[in-house]
DNA sequence: GCGTACAAATTCAGTCATCAAACTATTTGG
DNA sequence: CCAAATAGTTTGATGACTGAATTTGTACGC
């Protein structure tokens, strides 16, 4: 049973309300008569709640649509460019970003600063991030649009009961409470704030952003400093029983190899993680304050087919491939999604992992596995952040369309 | 979005029939009143709910409850054990077991039947199970109770939108579509017959019989011929997009190891598998014929203290516990069951699995796992099946629930 | 140029499950 | 023996969906 309270009709409301409006978001430029056709619904209801939600500025009644064929025009429906935002923010190791993102999931405005990586304190952090988030707040009243919630990335276990931030080694916190921080010094108490893992929200932007409507299960891999994941089974993000789901980057590749930060030994991010790999492949380690780009100096070198840097990638895409074989084996997902810096290598990494994947996955006989570049770029977390919060609104309008006053 | 169609009055029924059905399950004897107030419904609600049940002989009004204090006395409420009966099956290796449960999750009665182990044709299996299964018929048309549908529990890889059985080595069956011709052969057409893993099946059976009602997320791993799990998340089961989640049996532990009949190398079910743990323990090879209990014989070799049944029963630990450590980091479960085998070696396992544990798992040092044996036996899968079937009536009783003639 | 066929959208009565509140039934404590 | 407390039923109101009829708008045929 979904421990879930009592129904009545206004629970009705509810779930033909999201249906509606997804339905719209997926097709825009659908009429009343075609959504209709599409949820089932009568024509009759579905006008009912579109006319709440015109009302309530989530959706516009655009102009008749085109159409060959005798019969009136219906109106086309489009998600409201100018309806609530979504705001997300992403705590990255050297870097913060935020962007407005739309109904429709279009960015409408970015931002991106460096700061002083590591080192920070949390006071520091937190302070930034607030400053960040009025700066934003401050942009969409400029453009006359409303945010309709706060969605917060970060590299590290986030426990999703509390949103509390239990351990983000490469920025070097512990135990923030993140959720109650920022909601104390943003000001933002009214509308949700949400807090989640950076990979995570990068697997979930891959799903709303990536183009992909028809691949609803797939395993994103994100490698920025560390490595992370995002599982996404039939469309939603399986985040596990407190959230620190996805943790990849410590599955043991290789239990007799090196010892690794966390403890264990043979750790997939110790063995595939950027550093590493750009360590095999004899790149100058790249210095603590930022600045050197060692990934581009990488894919230089695998262009000139040097020999070290081919051979430091295969590796990286063998043990990626161990890696993903246990993901897949043990729950089942058809796709892998390579994002952040393996997109980049992807052509370099592809034909090792698929090796390992088709040797070791048990269904790998009759249900082949797909391994894709992300199409996303390093904004991935940010868009996922705020894309999250838009998800929230089109998942359950309900709270935005106030009765009318009939 | 739960892409699913539209809501109506008769959602709402179907949701709050379900609650209504399910809080009873819990709680048994609540009167309507208690259940009123626990579900959040009004008194009005789950009076004509529960009549409907009573009619439909799913629950049975109780004589008054016994309480102290002032007040009419209210009626207790049960699920009714005449009500319909899941009827579980399982295709083991060497067994076939079958089960009626009633409502309630108690075994009515129970058969299990030696067979001749492999070198079955599928042919022979599948009419020996309809066989099994008319028997089963017969036997609750004797007790005056219907059956609800029916659960089969294999050891293999279903496809669980087909219920196709992709492969199962340890039967030597592949691509039996076993949903189809168990639909044939036992002429089970208007009920449901479901088709399911076998360690998913004990997972769940572990659920709701287990006697954890609290714990409602764990992996419980199965070790018999091979090795399986069932994620448990929330109180449902995690069977991944087409049904293969939990093969835990050929993660690889030890990418340097022996190699597998998988094709891998250092798979679980190679290092820690029975047949392994049984092999450096010393103890003889069970004849191919069954007959031979070297499990027996192992555990009486661990009360003696023999050093080389040590050795090999703390090492499957180790080896077990580096393969949780990725489940956990990898689905974020607080909690590990050892079922089958495994449940048995638990005081010696126990040490060895846990240390691996502790140190490989991200989030051990805030959220100590725990480890526990299983207190259900060699029947828990065959429970598995018959009470998945109770619990689809449970989670949906409305089938059930003719409209009243009024 | 005009009527007819057709599709979109709206209107309105009907249905149904919930709720709130009043009412009946039962039990205890004073 | 009555008042207070609790269980369960009855009744009318509310709200959301449906289905059919109606209105609005567009194109095609003559």
């Amino acid at each position: 049973m979904n421990q879930s309270g009592p129904a009545g009709q206004h629970t009705v409301r509810r779930h033909n309300s999201a249906l509606v409006l997804n339905t719209i978001a997926t097709a825009d430029g659908l009429s009343r008569a075609s959504v209709a056709a599409r949820t089932g619904l009568t024509k009759a209801t579905v006008s009912s709640l579109v006319d709440r939600m015109i009302t309530a500025g989530l959706v516009v009644d655009g102009g008749p649509e085109h159409r060959v064929g005798r019969g009136r025009r219906g109106t086309a429906l489009s998600l409201s460019p100018t309806g609530p935002h979504g705001l997300g923010v992403e705590i990255g190791v050297d870097t913060l970003s935020c962007a407005l993102v739309d109904l429709t999931g279009r960015v409408r405005v970015s931002w991106t600063l460096e700061v002083e990586p590591r080192g920070r304190t949390v006071e520091e952090g937190l302070s930034q991030v607030a400053d960040l988030v009025g700066l934003a707040q401050a942009e969409a009243a400029r453009l006359g649009v409303s945010v309709g919630g706060v969605g917060v990335a970060v590299p590290g276990l986030v426990e999703s009961s509390t949103g509390l931030l239990r351990s983000a080694p490469n920025l070097g916190w512990r135990d923030v409470p993140l959720h109650t921080e920022l909601r104390a010094r943003t000001g933002v108490t009214d509308r949700p704030l949400l807090v989640g893992n950076e990979a995570n929200l990068a697997g979930l932007a891959e799903l709303w952003f990536g183009g992909r409507e028809d691949r609803r299960d797939f395993v994103h891999v994100s490698g920025e400093i560390g490595i992370g994941a995002g599982l996404v089974v039939s469309g939603e993000l399986f985040p596990g029983v407190r959230g620190f789901g996805g943790e990849i980057g410590h599955l043991s590749v290789d239990p007799a190899g090196p010892p690794c930060s966390c403890g264990g030994r043979g750790c997939l991010e110790r063995l595939a993680g950027r550093a590493a790999v750009l360590a095999a492949a004899g790149v100058p380690a790249e210095p603590e304050g930022g600045g050197g780009d060692g990934m581009a100096d990488l894919l230089g070198r695998l262009r000139d087919h040097d020999a070290a840097a081919l051979t430091a990638v295969t590796d990286a895409g063998r043990w990626l491939g161990i890696a993903m074989a246990d993901v897949i084996n043990l729950v089942d997902i058809p796709t892998v999604v390579l994002g952040g810096t393996y997109a980049r290598l992807e052509p370099w990494l592809r034909s090792t992992l698929l090796a390992e994947l088709d040797r070791r996955v048990v269904s790998s006989g009759w249900a082949p596995i797909a391994v894709e570049p992300s199409v996303l770029g390093s904004r991935a977390a940010v868009q996922g952040a705020a894309g999250w919060v838009v998800r929230g609104i089109l998942d359950d309008p309900e709270p935005f369309l106030v009765g009318p006053p009939t």
